[in-house]
DNA sequence: CGATATCCCATTGACGCCCATCATATCCCA
DNA sequence: TGGGATATGATGGGCGTCAATGGGATATCG
């Protein structure tokens, strides 16, 4: 399956190492299996992870923007400045900057958080946290996720 | 990746030579690996940097305005006169003109700032400024926001 | 010929590559 | 179904390579 799915907690190594859950990497798109890119939540104190080809897609999308106006160099600059590429090591691992565990208040685990089209990197606690919260505004909302769930005639 | 992203802090030597990061040098077109081209900023008291391809991209669109206009003549005058093709050494290196430095209030130290299909250099801490603004301006542009991140359907 | 730019080589530190270990999960067969 | 064999994932660590930087020597240009 090409999704980011589950919640994995992994260690991070002396070196600051990290392994990308194993069903994590089969999920990236075949002619960038050996890449990540990394950036800081928009939303919450937590990182994000995409493929290359997911960062691609939102590129063009910026490309066609009024080339320009302000509004495009406020994309480029807060969007393309803080991603940070990372590769895999042959085993699947990555190096986690400083600066992102920081943000994330990560110190020596992780847990990857599935996203569908990409995934959440967090403190372990954190990630209960963001779960719980996100299913209690979910219940909250049960008639939007039945049609979600169902198809649009639920 | 053939974009420039991420932000990285190199230094000005002696000879007034900086490296190009890694990344933004592979972020080349293959048939340019050893030129870029330098432009001020028309925003902010950046520079602004090029590869061969997207100046031709830009000449392009600035091909498509009515030539007549008076929005022709100021794009041609202020966008083209001003640039300052430039090219690396062995090592990726590059001469940072005084001009330059000057407009951007840069001495020995500077920010790479990604910005996708360009880059900018500027003083670094200009650079986390440049950063935050744009941050807070894009959190007031939720709806463009989602459409860049998630696609089409907001 | 002086100033500036490029080449070439050296240094250092970080990071990627490779190999090893250990735990867990899967398989296979009696 | 039990239990050993095998594969795969997560983790640890040594070492070579490359990026960033410095500086001397050489080339180029006005």
């Amino acid at each position: 399956m090409d999704l980011f799915v589950s919640t994995f907690n992994n260690k991070i190594d002396k070196k600051g190492r990290v392994s990308l859950p194993s069903i994590f990497r089969f999920a990236l798109p075949k002619d960038y299996k050996n890449e990540i890119i990394l950036t800081k939540s928009l939303r919450n104190k937590a990182i994000e992870g995409l493929s290359v080809l997911r960062v691609k897609e939102i590129a063009a999308r910026i490309n066609d923007l009024d080339f320009f106006s302000d509004e495009h160099d406020d994309f480029t600059t807060s969007i393309f400045s803080e991603m940070l590429p990372t590769h895999l090591d042959k085993e699947g691992r990555f190096l986690l900057p400083e600066k992102l565990k920081d943000f994330a208040n990560i110190k020596d685990e992780v847990a990857f958080i599935g996203q569908g089209y990409f995934f959440q990197i967090t403190n372990p606690k954190v990630a209960i946290d963001l779960q719980n919260k996100s299913r209690t505004r979910l219940n909250l909302n049960k008639k939007t996720l039945g049609k979600i769930l169902r198809g649009s005639n639920g």
